[in-house]
DNA sequence: ACCGGAAGTTAACCTGGGTGAACGAATGAC
DNA sequence: GTCATTCGTTCACCCAGGTTAACTTCCGGT
């Protein structure tokens, strides 16, 4: 678990007592690619953080999934939205690559913010990073039109171009897989 | 200062002591009806609770104004896109009715944190109230058809409709007036 | 009573994504 | 090698909001 306890130290100190805290309040999980970390109508338990591999968080509006962000390494992922009030999750966390996270559920979570003596600055701290990502996901979402949020991807993720499927960069771009090819044509062709 | 105390002691416990260090950090703003509490362009200083007033919080995209919510009595407001790492704002919020604010400035809170016992703990269940309600603001803003929208914001805030321009509520269904005409118009026909 | 501006409506036309279907290429199973 | 599946592309058609502009209503100032 070194590399949580690295991010953590980027925010807040630990003593190494903590650290064995830390170790203990956190478990290993290993999700294949495919599965899911949280499923739509279930209540989102823990607060990932991905040691290894990629998952994307979507929601699923009738038949139509909208992906809102992918996240990778070193990233934390959880649906506070459901985590925080702990009530059933309108949106689906799921693996696209074979991935190991750290996970810490919503009690240990408590746990860490009382044992652990500048735990509350780092949940304040961790839940403005999240907030201010997840804000600037959706101004864009809302902001700026297809083909310039399909050209923001391209820059932002130049590598995961080559790993996923098209109609999830398409469903990440918030238009379906005929459009985005439409939009590579417009721009390619000119 | 008494709403303000009144609202904070609803997360957390406070001394005596603590209300008049609250009393201190905080100062009172009044802000005439049309006045910016932050300018785009500008550092949001301040995070701001609303005493009494309603005002508006928008993107200005190339001269189309997006409003992304309204705010009002015993709610607090701020772009923490701009307040939390002290960058300038890309949006704007602007009083829509002579209203009071009490405002803490980015290094008062600070000391809040430090000085106020479960300082730390407000300042987290502060944000994670303010991001809860931002990510369900945007999330409809991207799911939701204008139509729907519409009708959303006529229960949400029926007696905003008869105490603001049609424009404003267009700008926060994200269409513009003209569009908002021809929804009204559909709706009510048939 | 008159004028001017702001706000809302209506209409004609444009644009860009959605829909459904057909097609081609790549992949994998057997 | 053949067949089926998956994924991306292309096309024709539809629809809803954007754009522009004209028109009405309402209100305030004088």
């Amino acid at each position: 678990m070194e590399s949580l306890i690295r991010a953590i130290k980027e925010c807040i100190h630990l003593s190494p007592e903590e650290d064995n805290i830390i170790s203990e309040l956190f478990t290993e999980l290993d999700l294949p690619a495919g599965d899911y970390f949280l499923e739509e109508g279930k209540i989102c338990r823990h607060v990932a953080f991905i040691h290894k591999g990629l998952l994307r968080y979507y929601i699923n509006d009738n038949g139509n999934e909208r992906t809102m962000f992918f996240s990778r390494e070193n990233e934390f992922v959880c649906n506070y939205l459901s985590f925080l009030p702990q009530r059933p999750s309108d949106k689906s966390i799921q693996a696209l690559e074979d991935s190991r996270l750290y996970i810490i559920s919503y009690e240990n979570l408590q746990r860490f913010y009382s044992k652990v003596k500048e735990g509350e600055k780092f949940g304040r701290l961790a839940i403005e990073q999240v907030f201010l990502s997840a804000i600037q996901q959706l101004d864009s979402l809302y902001t700026d039109p297809p083909a310039l949020r399909y050209q923001q991807f391209l820059t932002a993720y130049p590598d995961l171009v080559q790993r996923i499927p098209q109609y999830y960069i398409a469903s990440y771009v918030g238009i379906k897989p005929q459009s985005l090819s439409r939009i590579r044509k417009r721009i390619a062709g000119g």
